[in-house]
DNA sequence: GAACGATGTTCTATATATTGAACACTCTGC
DNA sequence: GCAGAGTGTTCAATATATAGAACATCGTTC
């Protein structure tokens, strides 16, 4: 019978591997190694599973599951003998949403501007170069939608937000070829044309993905600032290209004029 | 100058201390409380300030520290030298919440019981006999609500949800008396009162506490299983006493529907 | 502007977490 | 009903993560 887990992901041994060897503390790797594999396992596991899915040694393996047991970051059932991710995370989670003035401020915002526009609004945070996380959404409710998650990730310079990132971050462009050429785009920009259009959004303030990233789909983004620096979020809108038409210009200026005053609030600003 | 943190918590240090010296992956355990104290703390934090509040080396708190920002479990301003929660947590527990399908089925249910009696309403699932988290809310969005967070725990036995949770559990009496006399309620039942209710808890299929856990604020909880043995889940309603009045009995019904047919779909069920 | 205090970081000996084999236990198939 | 494979778990030797002191670096104060 074949392992959706292993199919999926092409080979974690080597990675966990290699990130516990060069650690100071190996047994976070692990652990966390654990947590994303429970995360990905739509079934509970077992000890033996998850080593030999990790590379690791049943017995420290079973250790590391006990620990975050006992911290209430995996449940055990001593039936079955099988680990699942626990409710402790989503604690850590709202932790992490309310410190952040952003996840607060940004909501009724999103909210508003998806009800005016009928469609799918999201706030986003970049974490470094690798990744953005989506952080609040709101949805309109009314007819069909593009639909995400709250703590879903992209690649960081994808799509429109992908364009405000790279655009404001200040990156050499060695660095933004490297990551641009392992996006995967529906309709790929070239480098040249896609570093213009960088260009753009900084005069302009916001991007727009128009079915490049995902065909059909508009993407619109603007970037928000908390402090001095490079911004670390952005509001995003997303549509249906076709159904967006004539609205498009309002939108954009919408969800500019929405970034503007969230970065006045968080103390950011140009 | 007074340390917030300090105050809140009476003492994490022994707690920590005699945690780690159990645990047979210490280095998990303290990878924990360093993530909890950073959830607690509403602004970033120094290597030395997070070592003392939790009794840690200092060199060892900084491995540590590194091991978790490279997991994107805590993030690292190189500028301030401070860490704080990362979105990873998010990740883990957007992974959490697709991995069980109560909170998915839920939601509409809670929706539309939010509306239909102007309340909050709220999912919630036990951890055991130490407490319950509240997975899934849906508000009404018209006038004074209370208010929680996904995210937030409770003592496992306070208030409606905590009588069906023992009501349904089968744990020993004695048990039970133990963790009972923790509980903090505004208006606390005896012992013996709450053993009766218990009884009458089970036979109704419904649990309800009107003012005792928080004056003036009425509790209404129903069990649902997702299996055999005892409920892990709950379906709550919570309103203001004064304002629920005549409906109370019309929401009884409607929550103990609602979480029959939720342990219907769950392969639950008594 | 020098001395101080506090903070983050590196370094090395040692207590100990990890390993891998041995031990129970359950389930399956014959 | 018994062998066998698979699982979860314990146990003792050793590789290594950790503790504590030394070092580096910053911001403050006199």
């Amino acid at each position: 019978m074949s392992d959706p887990i292993r199919a999926r992901s092409p080979s974690p041994v080597r990675k966990v591997a290699a990130a516990v060897k060069d650690s100071k503390a190996p047994a976070i790797t692990r652990a966390a190694a654990i947590l994303r594999l429970l995360g990905r396992s739509d079934r509970p596991l077992g000890v033996q599973a998850i080593a030999k899915e990790l590379g690791l040694v049943p017995s420290t393996c079973l250790y590391v599951l006990r620990a975050l047991a006992e911290e209430e970051l995996v449940s055990f059932d001593p039936d079955t003998k099988r680990y699942a991710l626990e409710a402790g995370v989503l604690t850590l989670a709202r932790h992490w949403l309310r410190r952040d003035p952003f996840n607060d401020l940004a909501q009724p915002l999103l909210d508003r501007l998806a009800q005016r526009f009928g469609l799918t609004m999201l706030g986003v945070q970049a974490v470094g170069l690798d990744h953005m996380i989506v952080v609040a959404m709101a949805q309109s409710g009314s007819g069909f939608q593009l639909s995400t998650q709250v703590g879903s990730r992209f690649p960081a310079l994808i799509s429109a937000t992908g364009r405000c990132i790279a655009a404001f971050g200040d990156y050499p462009e060695t660095v933004l070829k490297a990551r641009f050429d392992q996006l995967r785009w529906d309709d790929p920009p070239a480098f040249d044309d896609w570093m213009a259009q960088l260009r753009q959004t900084r005069a302009q303030g916001f991007a727009v993905d128009e079915g490049q990233y995902i065909a059909g789909v508009t993407v619109v983004s603007a970037p928000v600032w908390k402090g001095a620096g490079r911004p670390v979020h952005a509001l995003v809108a997303i549509g249906i290209g076709a159904a967006l038409g004539r609205e498009l210009g309002a939108l954009q200026d919408a969800l500019v004029e929405a970034a503007g005053a969230l970065s006045g609030q968080l103390g950011g600003g140009a």
